[in-house]
DNA sequence: GCCTTGACGCGGC
DNA sequence: CGCCGCGCCAAGG
């Protein structure tokens, strides 16, 4: 896997700021990843040290298997779930300059 | 080089 | 809501 793209990817998701979320599907685009499951699986195998937290699935849901810590990681900085579910259009990450990475309007 | 596995996404029913 | 299928792509067997 291109070593370039891994840390774009990371440095994409560090950029998410506490307080905000972000989802795959977003992350993918803006770090230029072929698709949204490189995101996972770069945050599977080396994202201990990310705000993982912050990633969620397009849908608003956490990942499965990390859900219960994901939610309560994020209710401790300010973002509240509506059970599993967090309300996108309210906490969705809005990136600063998003013309120069991004193709266009994406929102 | 084929097959299986995923922290995924989306449109249909 | 839920279930299904299809597209996606790198890694490991």
């Amino acid at each position: 896997m291109d070593d370039e793209l891994h840390e774009r990817i990371r440095a994409v998701i560090s950029d998410v700021p506490a307080g905000t979320v972000s989802t795959y599907g977003d992350i993918a685009a803006l770090s230029g990843a072929p698709s949204p499951r490189m995101v996972g699986r770069v945050l599977a195998e080396d994202g201990h040290d990310l705000p993982w937290q912050r990633i969620l699935r397009a849908n608003g849901t956490p990942a499965p298997h990390l859900a219960h810590e994901q939610l309560a990681r994020l209710r401790a900085e300010g973002v509240l779930a509506d059970g599993q579910r967090v309300n996108l259009r309210e906490y969705r990450w809005r990136p600063e300059g998003l013309e120069d990475k991004e193709p266009e309007g994406l929102f």
